[in-house]
DNA sequence: TCTGGGGTCCTAGGACCC
DNA sequence: TCTGGGGTCCTAGGACCC
């Protein structure tokens, strides 16, 4: 099919978690709604998703419960169903499924579609529809010739459009733009790049790229001014994701004081990373422990273990055995973390350095 | 304001080996 | 005696994403 070009869409539900929630309870719809925690805006919790109503009144993801709260104490508040959303996702994903395209999964509300074609805004209407029909849910799509122009289109189309953003056209969207907008580039590289003189798009992807590597080192420097000319990988990858690791963490209601404490709760998360592993069915190679300290001082401490394990017993020993790093202060956290053996296709290779897939 | 839970990947320094 | 350079493994910490 001479002609047809390579394209990349990156499909994105509109407030995911928060429509999931309205689509079960109709008489939601139009209210502000926030999920987070276990839905009580007086717990330790942060806001998962807001839907737009909520969004008007400045309640954002990540925002503490209390804060949202305060903010917005008519709003409804629900708690976090990962179950629900995940059916779902489910459903969305086998409607994109159905689609020419190859699909990759990117998270409960996220996916990159590649397709040859000569109308990916054709292509994108029809994603919307697919998943409208299987699903009652909005999304937004952004089409790119690659998938970091693809991602940050996506934003540009929200609520429910189609946004296209190019070669030919990103310096004109994304130019003038602070580098945070970028997807890969948060508060903390951006501040790091503002001190060397970099704070837009357009000064990034001009940047001297030496510079870029002594502050960021060889790898993450070269992408950042990748990032800053639009540029990022092709492919689209339908293979199934294969975890790196399962991980279990609690934020406690009120501080854990007595080691006591602090032991019954790592084997408490122990043995659900042991249920976690062994559904999985790899042997594990290393196992983790992280603690945050009162107020809020987050740290770790990890093993290899001597051989590879699915012994659930030995893991279990394994995991305990890390509290006893714990020091003796008040902690707010505990988190515990088993890894194990990849598969020996799993190619590292030409992976993009952008993080969470989930 | 007072900061979730489940992930991934990168960097840096020290240990150890050749 | 005083000292190189490179590679790999391990651990801790940092940053980012949804």
């Amino acid at each position: 099919m001479g002609g047809r070009t390579a394209w990349v869409l990156h499909v994105d539900l509109d407030q995911f978690v928060a429509a999931v929630e309205v689509l079960r309870r109709p008489e939601l719809a139009g209210r502000p709604v926030v999920v987070g925690g276990r839905g009580c805006p007086t717990e330790r919790g942060v806001v998962s998703t807001a839907s737009y109503e909520a969004r008007a009144f400045g309640v954002r993801s990540g925002m503490p419960l209390r804060v949202a709260a305060r903010r917005l104490p008519d709003a409804v508040f629900l708690p976090v169903d990962a179950a629900e959303y995940e059916a779902v996702s489910d459903r969305v994903m086998t409607a994109l499924r159905s689609l020419d395209a190859v699909v990759e999964v990117l998270g409960w509300d996220e996916a990159f579609l590649g397709a040859r074609t000569h109308d990916p805004e054709a292509l994108a209407r029809r994603a919307q529809d697919v998943v409208r029909a299987a699903t009652g849910l909005a999304c937004s799509v952004g089409i790119g010739d690659n998938k970091v122009r693809a991602k940050i289109a996506t934003g540009h189309g929200k609520p429910a459009g189609v946004f296209r953003l190019t070669a030919e056209n990103w310096s004109q969207v994304m130019g003038g733009r602070p580098t945070i907008e970028l997807w890969g580039v948060g508060t903390r590289v951006s501040r790091r790049l503002a001190a060397l003189g970099v704070t837009t798009v357009d000064e990034l992807g001009s940047a001297p790229v030496e510079a870029l590597v002594e502050e960021f080192g060889p790898r993450m420097g070269v992408w950042y001014h990748e990032l800053g000319q639009g540029l990022g990988p092709q492919t689209v990858d339908d293979r199934p994701w294969v975890p790196r690791g399962h991980s279990r963490e609690t934020t406690f209601q009120e501080n854990l004081t007595t080691p006591e404490e602090v032991r019954a709760a790592v084997r408490e998360l122990a043995d659900r990373v042991v249920r976690d592993v062994t559904d999985d069915g790899r042997p594990v190679v290393r196992v983790a422990l992280k603690i945050r300290y009162a107020p809020f001082v987050t740290t770790g401490t990890s093993r290899t273990l001597p051989e590879p394990t699915r012994d659930p017993a030995a893991l279990l020993e394994a995991l305990t055995a890390l509290a006893a790093r714990v020091e003796d202060r008040e902690v707010r956290l505990l988190g515990v973390r088993a890894e194990m053996v990849m598969p020996d296709d799993t190619d590292r290779a030409g992976r993009t350095p952008v993080r969470g897939r989930i």
